[in-house]
DNA sequence: CATCCGTGGAT
DNA sequence: TATCCAAGGAT
């Protein structure tokens, strides 16, 4: 039988000998976290993979050390650094948020407080409250929900099954080194506690899982089925004029909003003519997936005869594709190839 | 509560 | 190739 008092310390034991090592993480045990370093780390790695948010973080932290620093870039240089990264409200949000806190002379040191600023939900209030200010916070991301699934073998499937899954995970959450906790809980889900193939055998917390015992650690979080992807179509227009280039900058709201972009139609709902007259020639198709869709973009090149409308001519040798979301890298890297043969 | 919002790696 | 999914949030 589980006994939910000894999984904190069980969890903690385990954690002081294979934590990750992270460029944003304090060893365990080890000296007070900067809540700047915990809060961009935090929305960097929003439902993206840590191997992904590396080395973004070390940019952002070399470029912008600090709050203050961030609050004070231009929005096309933050645009542009996250460029790749994806969810690019991220980005909206993580300067709309860095300038307030910069305003406000620091981070709130409450959950509350934390929740009421942009881009920072349940999941990021918790995070910065344990991790940063130590406050016995429950912090419930995919990992946390997997673990305590498991632990208490709950088979309601999610999303439905979220309420009780944190007000389990509420249960387990310690009052001494709850930053640590917190993290050991989601170092376990990446590591030992995975969705296909959990590592029982080695679990630290192998005596006090209800699915173990049942043998069906390995089917639980159940989830109810995604609806299937549907196929869209677009065309995007790289428009030359000497040795520029069109670009322009994609509305705020929406996909790949306020990202730098070819100007493009027919598969984000919006129907916009060609940026200006041009013999347009078909080099290709990129493929790419959303979210929520399968895109298949065409792509034309031409010589601009008139306008542009819209947009600004980026010299070629200006153009920085790493400043470019991965769709338009993919637009780019076609156009490239063209214009080189 | 459902939908929208990227990307790349693992299986 | 197809599917899943990764430290979720906003609307």
């Amino acid at each position: 039988m589980r006994d939910n008092k000894v999984i904190a310390p069980h969890l903690l034991d385990w954690y002081d000998r294979h934590a990750r090592v992270l460029p944003w993480r304090v060893p365990p045990g080890g000296a007070k976290a900067d809540p700047y370093r915990v809060w961009l780390s935090e929305i960097m790695l929003q439902q993206t993979t840590v191997a992904a948010v590396k080395d973004y973080f070390l940019r952002f932290t070399a470029l912008w050390p600090d709050v203050g620093s961030l609050a004070a870039a231009p929005d096309q240089q933050v645009m542009a650094e996250w460029a790749g990264l994806g969810y690019y409200a991220r980005a909206r949000n993580l300067l709309a948020c860095a300038r307030m806190v910069a305003a406000a002379g620091g981070f709130p040191k409450d959950r509350n407080g934390l929740q009421a600023l942009p881009g920072i939900g349940p999941y990021t209030s918790a995070a910065i409250a344990a991790i940063a200010y130590d406050q016995p916070e429950t912090v419930v991301d995919g990992n946390v929900e997997r673990v305590v699934a498991r632990l208490h073998a709950v088979e309601t499937p999610l999303p439905a099954a979220k309420p009780e899954l944190v007000a389990l995970a509420e249960r387990l959450t310690p009052d001494t080194r709850p930053g640590d906790y917190a993290q050991a809980m989601m170092d376990l889900g990446a590591t030992i506690c995975t969705p296909r193939s959990p590592a029982c055998g080695i679990c630290p917390l192998i005596d006090d899982c209800d699915a173990r015992v049942m043998g069906i650690a390995a089917e639980l979080p159940r989830k109810t089925p995604k609806a299937a992807k549907p196929d869209r179509i677009g065309i995007a227009w790289v428009a030359r004029r000497g040795d520029s280039i069109l670009l322009e900058e994609r509305p705020a709201k929406g996909l790949l909003g306020g990202t730098l972009a070819f100007p493009s139609a027919g598969w984000d709902g919006r129907d916009m003519p060609p940026p200006g007259s041009a013999d347009w020639q078909e080099i290709g198709h990129v493929r790419h997936v959303f979210t929520h869709f399968n895109l298949s973009l065409m792509v034309v090149m031409g010589d601009l005869q008139d306008g542009p409308d819209r947009g600004h001519l980026v010299r070629l040798r200006d153009l920085d594709r790493n400043a470019l979301p991965g769709l338009m890298r993919k637009v780019w890297d076609m156009a490239r190839a063209e214009i080189a043969a």
